[in-house]
DNA sequence: AGCCGTTTTTGACTTTTATCAAAAGTCATA
DNA sequence: TATGACTTTTGATAAAAGTCAAAAACGGCT
């Protein structure tokens, strides 16, 4: 694949970055050295429990979810993640902890990939950088804080039609068992409510 | 109260922020400049729900809950922090939207309090800053994401032990019908998980 | 169109936790 | 030490959601 074309998987990447904060052309082009691209298919696991999560990755297309298993073994999705967003399991991310958090992909997928080595290099050496990185860091923050609280404030019935509103696109993409699994409901209630 | 005393409460504070990145004289005597002391009563409340969240603390002694209301008025305690640690209620101090959180003091409480507009002026100036905030709305999104997953992976009982375990001390601090609801049960259940 | 594998729905029953009401315990203080 | 306010425990019942098993529906492919 042409170089043109890899500049072109960025510009999403850059704008979301400079909507938050002006980026200068030296951090670009340090962004683009410090990363590459991968494209993988659907179904490809990008972190297995147990593995050290050191790769932040932007996904350029596609979609992945983040599930854990429970102590019987049942897959529960945590997060759903498409084109323009961040893809990272954030515990074993940030504490540097092996994850008890799964990563795969539900589409073929385009990622931007970057180690967190490098990720560190680039904060120490663009201090400007951090001020997206803490802005990113706010803006999933908040989006976990409104999942968790809509999973304690909100009975099944209500989280389903929360999501539902919100989120209409998510139940073209995603099969209902992911889904109830997300809701933290099963998938034989999720059938139920949606009756 | 003499100056010296106040320097003394920002001691903790700074430390806090050193461990994470070398603060320089001339932004910590900023953060002093952008800040103040406050001391307040057992029972204050710092924020209610729907006011503009514009503050951060930090405690410098005491404690403090976040809760919200469900829609029976029955109050749900999502947060206890204690000296130490920053207070705010997250999504309304991230997002500017107006709070659904309301922040009570537990105890006698001193604070160093910094409004919002205050700290942005502190992240334009001092770049470096940004690392801090950064690295510290990640412990703080951890912490979150920890609890959200427990309240998703674990029973009551399971919830509960593993809170004992984790934070024995919070029992001496909190009343068993507040832990109830930040465990996410009713203070039937904890009382008789507890036997 | 027909087949296979996967996803979704349905029914019967069970488990977990909530709710309501009342009793008992704790603690500060008059 | 008796009082009142608040917190915790206990008992009985109810509601919400889970589990298991089987049937039905759907989607891709030949």
């Amino acid at each position: 694949m042409l170089q043109e074309d890899y500049l072109e998987d960025y510009q999403n990447l850059f704008s979301v970055f400079n909507a938050i904060h002006p980026l200068s052309e030296e951090l670009k082009s340090a962004i683009i050295k410090n990363s590459h691209i991968a494209k993988v298919d659907k179904k490809t696991t990008l972190l297995s429990a147990g593995e050290n999560s050191n790769t932040i990755y932007f996904i350029v297309s596609g979609g992945a979810r983040v599930y854990y298993l429970d102590k019987d073994g049942k897959q529960t999705n945590t997060w759903f993640l498409f084109e323009n967003e961040l893809l990272i399991s954030v515990y074993g991310f940030f504490t540097g902890q092996p994850s008890f958090e799964y990563i795969e992909t539900l589409e073929d997928t385009t990622l931007i990939v970057v180690k967190r080595e490098k990720l560190d290099e680039l904060y120490l050496k663009f201090m400007e950088f951090n001020y997206i990185g803490r802005k990113l860091t706010e803006y999933y923050y908040i989006r976990n804080e409104v999942q968790a609280n809509e999973l304690r404030m909100l009975s099944a019935k209500e989280r389903y039609e929360q999501l539902f509103k919100r989120n209409p696109q998510l139940f073209q993409r995603v099969s209902l068992g992911h889904i109830a699994s997300y809701l933290g409901i099963s998938q034989e209630t999720l059938s139920r409510i949606r009756k």
